[in-house]
DNA sequence: GCAGAAACAGTCATCCTTGACTGTTAGCGG
DNA sequence: CCGCTAACAGTCAAGGATGACTGTTTCTGC
């Protein structure tokens, strides 16, 4: 009687379990890790039945592969607005703040915990490399936006990946270290950065 | 009768077999990472007897500590003999090469498994995170011995960790990507530090 | 308003891992 | 040579994870 009042389509009921599987998958990866992340704790986080849960996602496998997707997304709409605000700010500083930010998300962990995951597993393996390599289109583009100034620069190519690669290993890095050696870091990417373009 | 032809004393004994089944944790946490790294997995490589096993590691948990020092310390053994080449030839290009032995040796992909496992495991993590500060002053000091002529150069202490989180980075990267990206960037560390350094 | 399909609910068998436990053998001190 | 202890061998129970399976509800097309 009451249940009447509610009244969706199919698509929107199965949206909704959907995405609240994926957010609670996504939450399960950032939190206790890819081992952490199985299918029943999972459930238990979406508050689904298992039933529903298999019927969304028949294996784990495929559960995980669409957290890949769902995480990469999540990602660009934390990254979007922090560029927005760094581009009105502009210079060095603020763009290797903004990247930085992508690198260090809670986000980056999950995908980072996938990424581990991914040398054992062909099927996620795939998935992250077809991510990634998007990823890296984008987060060009997003090089491009912050520092218009030195997109012509002789040095900008050769200090991009560079930059990226220091971040990725200092996110990685950050598992075991201090938050204290983060800010040191930071400062020498930006020095490193004024060294080689101003 | 004729196993009295070999005899050994206890520690002999102990030693042998302890070694097995740290080498054979190893190669597990190359090969298959370590999810896939299961104690009955362990003990069919190592050859030994489920017994022998929990007798020199009671617990998966202290296997994979143990594992830990044995890694960062095969480590050495890896890298030792490259640099001592590497200082005949000299130069930057050559130290960079070394360095990235050091980063990209079967045993990094190991220490890389343990590490994003350490994120949930406190007894691990702290196991990592002493062998991780030891390994800091030693890559440090590879470093000076690798580049000496360029120790007290202005840019010295800028760059280093700069590179070192480098290699961590696109070391972690290479689970995905292709080894042929490796080659460019080798060329634009080489290319960075002659930037910054000569 | 009714057949059919999609979405969901709940249970269960199977498999795998772990470490506890008991039994056996090899070296060591006296 | 003998008792003792460390080293090793092999089995087993308990727990947890996965996905198959059956039943039920909710919507949609006609």
């Amino acid at each position: 009687m009451t249940t009447a009042a509610i009244r969706r389509t199919q698509a929107e009921r199965s949206a909704a379990t959907r995405a609240r599987i994926l957010a609670a998958t996504v939450d399960c990866l950032v939190e206790v890790g890819h081992a952490g992340t199985t299918t029943l704790e999972v459930q238990r986080r979406a508050e689904v039945s298992r039933g529903a849960l298999l019927h969304h996602f028949p294996s784990r496998a495929e559960l995980l592969v669409a957290a890949v997707y769902q995480l990469f997304e999540a990602q660009r709409e934390v990254v979007g607005p922090a560029v927005l605000r760094a581009r009105e700010v502009g210079g060095i500083d603020a763009g290797i703040d903004v990247l930085w930010i992508a690198f260090n998300s809670p986000l980056a962990v999950g995908i980072d915990e996938l990424w581990a995951a991914a040398r054992d597993d062909a099927e996620l393996r795939e998935a992250i490399a077809k991510q990634d390599r998007n990823a890296r289109v984008e987060i060009r583009n997003l090089c491009d936006a912050l520092w218009p100034g030195y997109v012509d620069h002789p040095n900008y190519e050769l200090a991009l990946p560079i930059i990226i690669d220091a971040m990725h290993g200092a996110a990685r890095a950050r598992v075991v270290r201090s938050d204290r050696t983060t800010a040191k870091r930071l400062a020498g990417w930006k020095q490193l950065l004024h060294e080689l373009w101003d």
